[in-house]
DNA sequence: GAAGACCCTGAAGCCGGTGTAGAGTCAAGC
DNA sequence: GCTTGACTCTACACCGGCTTCAGGGTCTTC
């Protein structure tokens, strides 16, 4: 299996999988004849788990702590359910915020209905007084 | 009044401070005989009026926009309108992707209740087999 | 005059990729 | 056999929004 097919495979995109291998994430591919990488089927099991972790937003450094535990079969998962349950507070952190910002947000919009001159805005006068900050919390997107 | 002086009155760190002007944020400051840049209220007002709009998740290219009504005080501010609408789009979309996301996680994490050999871990097996995809979104953060 | 706080510039690093340039390789059609 | 176009390779720059670092100069205080 050539690159193009393992990104059709998983829908992943070619320049991404050697992105992944440059970082460790996958094992680098043996190489035909012609230095094309060759993958094999457990290559694109490995792939689609990252791609799955990566659609839950979780960050390759949680990726690669789940990999290490999917490399060591007998170890104790315990730290895997810690990961999960910290990165499910994170989410929760960031919707709060989110939500937080919302408000403040249509707070702002609802100072201004109509167009007039940028001077007379209260959107814009809004902003240069300020409500108390709402953003912060970042991490991740 | 020095960099320093206007990082602590605007709660912005110096370094911040240079990069904006570099982005063409706020004005070059004037450099006193030491090269030193020298600041005045204006650039005060300007600087908290785009922390206040970093503190509403808004990108640096929607403060530019803004800014610009700021500096065109007779032009029509209905763009202003238009941009905190988007941006309110944003946010909302992005609180939706994160609760379904949040559903996905909860689900995954009930897989597994209590610590065993990483083999039998059903998140691992659950991140193996996969949901559909939630994470996705993106745009800042 | 010495210590420590402040300021300067320029460049590199962070994350998770994305996109480009310039080259080699392969399969199909004429 | 030759061309076309799709695919692959490496190495590097770029995105946002900073942050950090190296290697200096300057100012204030004792």
């Amino acid at each position: 299996m050539r690159i193009g097919a393992l990104a059709a495979a998983t829908s992943t995109p070619v320049e991404t999988i050697r992105f992944y291998e440059r970082e460790g994430l996958i094992p680098a591919a043996q190489r035909a004849a012609n230095n094309y990488r060759q993958y094999t089927p457990a290559h694109a099991e490995r792939l689609a788990f990252i791609r799955h972790c990566r659609n839950l937003d979780m960050t390759l450094d949680e990726v690669r702590s789940l990999l290490r535990f999917k490399d060591a079969p007998a170890e104790d998962c315990g730290e895997v359910n810690a990961l999960l349950d910290a990165h499910i507070g994170h989410v929760a952190q960031r919707i709060a915020e989110l939500r937080t910002l919302e408000q403040h947000l249509k707070t702002l919009r609802a100072q201004c209905r109509t167009p007039q001159p940028s001077n007379d805005c209260g959107i814009l006068q809004g902003l240069d007084a300020a409500a108390p900050g709402a953003g912060k919390g970042s991490r991740q997107r």
